[in-house]
DNA sequence: ATAACGTACAACCAAATGGTTACACGTTAT
DNA sequence: ATAACGTGTAACCATTTGGTTGTACGTTAT
């Protein structure tokens, strides 16, 4: 239905680098929890309505919010959509972590496969287990 | 025993600005998949060592990789905690999504609460939920 | 001892970013 | 009809960003 493609490299670059700045996270913050006029938006932050204006395209652009035109203001909501896939990248990153947690297990559990020349240096004692689950 | 304190906004910036970019987050699935030199990293990336360099400092500013020294070698090797918190706030958004779709379903559940002018415009025929859960 | 390697850092550059003011244009209110 | 409002866009500016090359310095290998 939505899109439920996978994300292009330009457009994770987009999402992230819109979710890089204070004011972005807090009007995504806002139009997450309520629809908002671009004007109501802009009243809420020390700069330039222009300046406020620019970030909304920021975030427009990564599709992070959508507008909708509602006689001469522009309403905007946070789309929990993309929101959700960079969750979901971020997410993938940590099962890496997991994944290579595990291996890392299966080496230790060997009795000694091969002598390689100091595979992972300092192990420490115990399982290697600091994971903050 | 990490860390455990709220991120503050310049470091959640830092983060967020660290993986707006395709070669930092490259850099980044490979550390957490294995600790890696910065060297064995540039050779993987059409640009000068000192490009690649200049990535990993800003993931590491981020916090969100970790350097370590061994001989002439700095070993590179991701922070999943990082990525987790990252990842929590994201989550957190979406968490106000699902409050706001709350607060709606309360209105419409309502008979007739209060006659305010056009609390939420169109909200359409039937219940409000695309969401994609 | 000397050469090669891995890293760090400085200086430089073009492009992007985040802000400003000014202006045009459609919509709403008086 | 006219004024005020909400929005979009353009021109401009300082700073940051992402890249370059060159150099210095400790570590490893010959």
């Amino acid at each position: 239905m939505v899109t439920r493609y996978e994300l292009s490299d330009v457009e994770t670059d987009r999402i992230f680098h819109a979710l890089a700045t204070t004011t972005r996270r807090d009007i995504l913050r806002r139009t997450v929890a309520a629809e908002q006029s671009v004007s109501e938006l802009a009243a809420e932050y020390d700069m330039s309505f222009a300046a406020v204006q620019k970030h909304v395209e920021v975030l427009e652009a990564a599709q992070l919010i959508v507008k909708r035109a509602a006689g001469r203001e522009r309403l905007v909501r946070a789309n929990p959509e993309m929101i959700a896939r960079a969750r979901a990248l971020l997410a993938q990153y940590e099962e890496l972590w997991r994944a290579r947690v595990d291996r890392l297990d299966a080496f230790l559990a060997e009795p000694e496969p091969e002598p390689e020349q100091d595979p992972e240096p300092d192990p420490g004692p115990g399982p290697t287990h600091h994971l903050t689950p």
